[in-house]
Order: structure tokens, then C-alpha cells, then sequence
DNA sequence: ATGATTAGTCAGCAA
DNA sequence: TTGCTGACTAATCAT
């Protein structure tokens, strides 16, 4: 079974870092990895059963699998609790594997069922349903710490965002402020280029003349236009 | 035991609602609110014990109790293992509620333990253990939300941080253009002014202006003022 | 029946 | 020993 994986969740095997795992997966030729995607994260191994547990569960539109374990690394493990319901389920109907029953439709599943005892049906059924909430719960996870990490993507974003309007609004302001001073002195000037020949006398461009050349230090008044006459 | 609640984590029993089993908590004089923290969250019930378990345990700087259950509360239980284990440890030890078991230190507890068989003393140290494990879990799932909303709370100001300093920018921005405008025209209106009468068309005053600009460029031929005569 | 979500349990890590 | 966390189970709810 070769398996393309897009997004890779680890059981670490006791003995095994992940990376041994995955290069051990790899080199069985279980795994193919897409480009740029050969970040995985890891998490601490807890339960684990002798096989290979695909998932094509789609989260955020990214397929998925659980890798908990598989043949051939079963060498370190404590018999657990989980360990031991396995074997039980493997005793009683030893053609049934977890992901097989896990994956069967609702009739492929009441094929297999038929001439079991009562008692294996249910266990059966029952299996199938806790095998089922594994992965629930395991999406569940993937989606909790997917919203999370979008979240702090989305602040951190935000943050920039502020950062750059910050930035622009300060230089716009002193921009804002250097171009008022400049219009204020050329209004000033203005006004006392059109004002001052405005004035009663009105001697025309002679007048001009003087007051360009001379407004600021002329006319001792306290108003700069009454002057001329 | 008069428990003063700052945030309050129901476990709801089978037949009451979280307004009901509050009511009847409340009625007993078992609870009080702090103003303005009326509210709670609730989630459903699973497992119960027939007792109050207070949790003073420091989440945030909020403190917050875990209600398991409460005495005259048991009549709609099913059977549940939770409670079947705390009716082994109480037939063991009558007189160790799990309240007190989980409350005790080190030392009381050793005091409790004298006389107990050996596997009664395992027994009760590993309830004790996963009373305290239920308390973390819970701490756990508290401080996961409470960041969450946290981050979910930043995120909101940042953007209406955003927003403000994006009207602030545009409304800037409109300012500096009018202002533009505005000194342009100035500028233009004062160049009219100013060298205007330097204009092809009028001949009578440029003459005077001219030689009172004549310092600058002093009749060189491509200049707009070497027409005139 | 299926999927999601929550509280509780346990293993394992860290201090 | 204590506290925290990830994975798992079972219960519960919704569809």
C-alpha cells in the first residue's frame, strides 16, 4: 500500500524518533512525501496496534492519515490496555484488521458479520465505532490547532498592517505639516504681493516693485499692507 | 460549605438543566455569586460522584471550582464505572470522601494510609493521582479557550486599530491632496503676480518689471523676456 | 449511522 | 511528587 500524504500525524513508536519512523516507513516504500511538504509534527506515543491506519479525512480541504504504527515495529511496545482489546478483536475474527474495518462500507461490513456470533457482532460493531472516534478526535485536534495557528497568523498580519499605516501616517503627517508651512509663507507672501498694491494710492507697478523689494524691512506698522500710499 | 464562585464548571446531572441544578445548588446555600458573574458554561454530564468537589486551583488569576454532583442528587444516575470505582474506595474507606483525598497533603494522607493493606494504600494513592489528573485536564481545556479567546480578542483590536488608522490615513491623505491643490494654485497665482506681467501679451508695465528682474538673467536670448521692444 | 465535541483517563515529560 | 499535555475512550448532541 503506498500512501501520498499531504499532512502527516506521527504516533511515535517507543525506541523510535520520528525521523527514524518516517525513514523507516519510507524505505518500505509506505510513504511518498509531496514536495515541500516534509514538516511534520510530533507528539508522544501512547497506543499503538501492527498496522498502518489511513484516514482520508479532509480538514481545511488538506487529506490526512494517522500513522499508528506498523508491522515489524511492535518490538518495544508495553502491552497496553488498547494493545490487549486489539488482540481480542484479532482472536475473533482474525481476517479483520482495524483499517479494513474502519474503511468497509455499512454492507461490506454486514458481509463479514454474517454467521458471527452475537457477541462478536457487537464487538465488532463496537470496535468499528471506537475506531472511528479515534479519528474524530483526532481531526478534532488537527482542527483545534489549525484555527489556532490562524489565528496567530491572522494577528500577527494584522500587526504588520498596523505597523505600515503607523508608519505612513507619520510621514503624511510631517509631509502635511512641511506643506502647510510652505502655503502659510507663500500665502503670507501672496498677500502681500496683491494687498499691498491694493491699497488707496494705487501707483500702480511702481508700487510692486517697491514693496517685493522691500517688505520686510519697510514698513515699521504693525500691518504689513496699510503702508504703501 | 459556602462556595464563593468566580467561574463555575458545571458537570449537569441527568434531568437537570444548568439553571435548575444552579437553582437547587443555590437554594441549599451552597453557592453565591459574585455581581456581574452570573453567567456560566455548561457541558453535558458523564460521570458523578455524590459529593462537591471544590477545586481552588488558579487559572488566570481566576479561581473556579469543578461541581461533580451533590448529596439528594444521585436518584437519576445510571451506573457508571466513575461510580462504581468510588463506591469500592468508599467501602475500603469509609471515611475518605474524594474531596479529601485530593485536598490532603502529603503527610495527612500518610496519617489516613497507616493500618490500610497494601493494596488498599495503592488503591487509594492512585485515585488520588487521577482525581488530581481530572483537575489539570480540566485546567488544561480552561487555559486552552481562555487563550483562545484571548488571541480572538487582540485580533478584533488590532483590526479596529487598523481601521481607525486607515480612516485617519485617507482622511490625511484627502487633506494633503486639497492642500496640494491648493498651494499649486497659490503657487501659480503668486508666479501671475509676481512675473504676470512678463506675459507676451502685455507690453506697458513689462518694461519696468523687467529691469527689476534683469539682475537675474541678464538678456540672454532664450528667456521669455528678451521679446519685449 | 456518522461526525463533532467534551470530560475523564492514562502515559510520558518536566521541574 | 506535582503539574501539564497529547492521544484515546465514552457519552452526548446534531444531522
Amino acid at each position: 500500500m503506498l500512501v501520498h500524504c499531504c499532512c502527516f500525524v506521527v504516533n511515535l513508536v517507543r525506541g523510535y524518533t520520528a525521523a527514524r519512523l518516517l525513514d523507516a516507513l519510507h524505505q518500505l516504500g509506505q510513504v511518498t512525501w509531496s514536495p515541500g511538504l516534509e514538516n511534520y509534527s510530533t507528539t508522544s506515543f501512547t497506543h499503538s496496534g501492527p498496522h498502518i491506519y489511513p484516514r482520508p479525512q479532509s480538514v481545511s480541504s488538506v487529506r490526512f492519515w494517522t500513522v499508528v504504527c506498523m508491522q515489524g515495529m511492535t518490538t518495544h511496545f508495553k502491552t497496553s490496555k488498547a494493545l490487549k482489546v486489539k488482540r481480542e478483536a484479532g482472536e475473533n475474527a482474525p481476517a479483520l484488521s482495524d483499517d479494513e474495518l474502519v474503511a468497509m462500507s455499512v454492507r461490506e461490513l454486514n458481509q463479514h458479520l454474517r454467521g458471527l456470533t452475537k457477541e462478536d457482532v457487537v464487538r465488532l460493531k463496537q470496535r468499528r465505532r471506537t475506531l472511528k472516534n479515534r479519528g474524530y478526535a483526532a481531526s478534532c485536534r488537527i482542527k483545534r490547532v489549525t484555527q489556532k495557528e490562524e489565528l496567530e497568523r491572522q494577528k500577527i498580519e494584522l500587526q504588520q498592517e498596523v505597523d505600515k499605516l503607523a508608519r505612513e501616517n507619520a510621514s503624511m503627517r510631517l509631509e502635511l505639516d512641511a506643506l502647510r508651512a510652505k502655503y502659510e509663507a507663500l500665502q503670507c507672501f501672496a498677500r502681500t504681493v496683491t494687498r499691498g498694491p491694493l491699497s488707496p494710492g494705487k501707483v500702480a507697478t511702481t508700487s510692486v516693485i517697491t514693496i517685493v523689494k522691500s517688505a520686510n524691512h519697510n514698513n515699521s506698522s504693525p500691518t504689513p499692507f496699510s503702508a504703501p500710499s
